[in-house]
DNA sequence: CCTTCAAAACAGGCTTGCCTGTTTGTAAGT
DNA sequence: ACTTACAAACAGGCAAGCCTGTTTTGAAGG
């Protein structure tokens, strides 16, 4: 019938685990953590559970270099995002849509779930913390990008765009049990026009931006 | 040896029900949901595993019900802590570290355990729906308080109060993987500066608040 | 006041299904 | 030939729901 290729060992091993971590992230994303069985991982990505047990050694393992890989793609998806609107200087709404998209579009809900088996496995998260630590400085080095393109404050920028996921994983958090699309919109354009202002001002170095003109009451 | 003094049925059930309540939420923070069982549950509670299932038809009910007690129980003390400080006009410093001493000290870290099966487990999530429903409610009242007491403008502070609840439940959503105090201080500085500026301005009906002062790019 | 009895509250064992890690067996590459 | 890649059966544990008894309470009747 299908007259297969003669592939590598590398190549077999390299084929068989990327389908395993696409359909892991996959079925995180749809059936999340407590549902997910290696068997299902196994029968999602067409190989059995003995290729799984194979090139992973248990289940965090999967888990663990699956969410990796994704984290990795995502992160360079954002960089080219950013990289192709280098020149023509985009507004932060385009980025705030963009990120929004990023994270409601599945990547923050694949977080919220594992999230909690890495609060209470201690073996999980220490494989898991090098990896997000890598995550985070990527996404730094992205803001210090965006902060060079349009003259803030590095430091500013870092703390204001951080801030920006923090708010759409609450965002993202707090939609699946508040079925209100206008409430999010309006959160999303509230937060457009902070970053408008702050971005118009330019926010230079040692500047006092426009959120730092009062003094905390003594 | 211990005599018990006679309860009435009611005062009996009430009180199982509120040990088992208060070691749900208990153990839903200490151990997350996948490793809660209704063994522990009652166990923790001081009951029978036939008391926990006479009281509660199934795990999903006892967890709807417990997060449904834990959810008014905070709603009050919000409410008491807002209306402590209704005269003397505090500022909203003391606002965010009330909000987030509350958030960080639990609240949404169960909040983070019951999320991912609701979104999975439909019978579950329409349970809670209008738990959730109910509590933020709760919050808009809160918030239109708010706004009263520091004359703003009530759609932009609820807009605004929102998005410090949906900040605070992204930090803490990352503080699982990010163990970097210093980076959460920062965020929470820069969130207290943006209120006090919006605060300070007053930003009384329809007097664009300084966030709003640049137009879109065209 | 005391007895009686039904109903609610509680206690604990059983069982079935499922999922993980392991082991043993087979085929494909080098 | 020998190692790596894959396949499938096995064994152990665990938790939810169910089911069968036991105790406590409340109320009515004598």
């Amino acid at each position: 019938m299908n007259q297969r290729p003669r592939r590598s060992q590398d190549e077999r091993s390299e084929e068989t685990r990327a389908a395993l971590h696409r359909a892991t992230i996959r079925l995180l994303l749809e059936r999340g953590y407590s549902r997910f069985t290696t068997s299902d991982a196994a029968a999602a990505a067409g190989v059995s559970r003995g290729a799984l047990t194979h090139h992973f050694a248990n289940k965090e393992d999967l888990v663990v270099r699956s969410v990796a890989q994704d984290l990795a793609e995502v992160t360079e998806k954002l960089r080219a995002f950013l990289a192709e609107g280098e020149g023509r200087r985009r507004g932060p709404d385009e980025l705030v849509d963009h990120l929004w998209g990023l994270m409601a579009g599945g990547l923050f809900y694949v977080t919220m779930e594992y999230l909690p088996e890495a609060r209470h496995n201690a073996p999980f998260r220490d494989r898991l913390l090098p990896v997000v630590r890598d995550f985070h400085a990527a996404l730094d080095a992205l803001w210090s990008s965006v902060s060079r393109a349009h003259d803030l404050d590095p430091a500013e920028a870092r703390v204001t765009l951080n801030a920006t996921l923090c708010l759409m994983r609450g965002m993202v958090a707090q939609s699946v049990l508040k079925p209100d699309d206008a409430y999010f919109a309006g959160l999303l354009d509230h937060w457009k026009a902070h970053l408008r202002a702050l971005f118009a001002t330019g926010a230079t170095r040692r500047s006092p931006a426009p959120a730092r003109l009062h003094a905390p009451p003594p």
